[in-house]
DNA sequence: TCATTAACCGTCG
DNA sequence: CGACGGTTAATGA
């Protein structure tokens, strides 16, 4: 066999090594072993899909949880006007639409892929059969399903918020929390993100969103740098968000932070 | 395509 | 009235 076709069946070998790793960092599927990692797999759809394509749609019928192997995925809804409600970002990992693929009923949000990106699909009867056979699965939805009401608690949170300042200041502060990297004495969100999406999630006008942005960095509060914010203070931060009054669980500063979604 | 700025305008406290 | 934020347009990277 020439070079030329061992190599391209090497990479698939590894792309697969790399899958079956993400997969195994679901939450839904912490504890289980590699085999049973590896026949989950063996029992699911992998799909690719390019930047901008839609994953699946809000209302659509459920065919499982979608669990993210590569790239990073956009969830949201689409609004009459044209404007989209950001539900929140993804990255690998991260086990979209468990609800829908337990309780059967159609999906809650849009997904788009961000950029290329990788999905298995689990589909719903081997959602249920893992129930049945791991009752750790079982768990671990709960668990799963927790932090997705409390992120749900979160989204509340911003739209509650009066201004844009607050709003703006709040979605950063949970994207820290989400994919904040602490680099000593600042917190940089590990995910590119543009205006938009950081309006989108807001729900102001990339206008608005860029105007508060640049106020927070001409007064040194961010910093950003193609697409990557960095906090540099979170004090003044959670000033503008409110954060004091806030009754949800943000917990920027939480030690010990509980497994967030990725 | 993304980011930025500025002028303008309606809403609301 | 004046702050705020959405709309529109122009421009630069």
């Amino acid at each position: 066999m020439t070079r030329s076709t061992a190599a391209p069946g090497r990479a698939v070998a590894l792309n697969h090594e790399r899958t079956v790793t993400a997969l195994g960092q679901c939450p839904l599927l912490t504890g289980l072993a590699r085999e049973e990692i590896e026949g989950i797999l063996a029992r699911s759809t992998v799909q690719h899909f390019p930047a901008q394509r839609r994953v699946f749609e809000e209302g659509g019928r459920s065919r499982g949880a979608w669990v993210v192997t590569a790239g990073r995925v956009r969830l949201h809804h689409l609004m009459a006007d044209g404007r989209q409600h950001v539900g929140g970002f993804r990255s690998p990992g991260s086990v979209l639409e468990l609800t829908s693929a337990l309780d059967g009923r159609p999906y809650m949000s849009t997904a788009t892929a961000l950029e290329s990106s990788e999905m298995v699909l689990v589909p719903r009867a081997l959602v249920s059969e893992l129930a049945r056979n791991y009752p750790i699965t079982v768990r671990n939805a709960i668990e799963q399903l927790c932090l997705e009401v409390r992120q749900r608690d979160i989204t509340t949170a911003i739209a509650s918020l009066k201004d844009a300042r607050g709003r703006i200041g709040c979605t950063l502060l949970w994207l820290a929390t989400q994919f904040g990297v602490d680099d000593g004495k600042t917190t940089r969100i590990d995910y590119r993100l543009t205006r938009q999406d950081i309006a989108d999630r807001s729900g102001v006008t990339i206008e608005t969103a860029i105007r508060v942005m640049s106020d927070l960095q001409r007064r040194g509060i961010i910093r950003t740098h193609s697409q990557i914010i960095e906090i540099l203070d979170i004090e003044k931060m959670r000033d503008p968000a409110r954060c004091e009054e806030c009754q949800f669980d943000c917990s920027v500063f939480a030690s010990g932070t509980p497994q967030l979604i990725r």
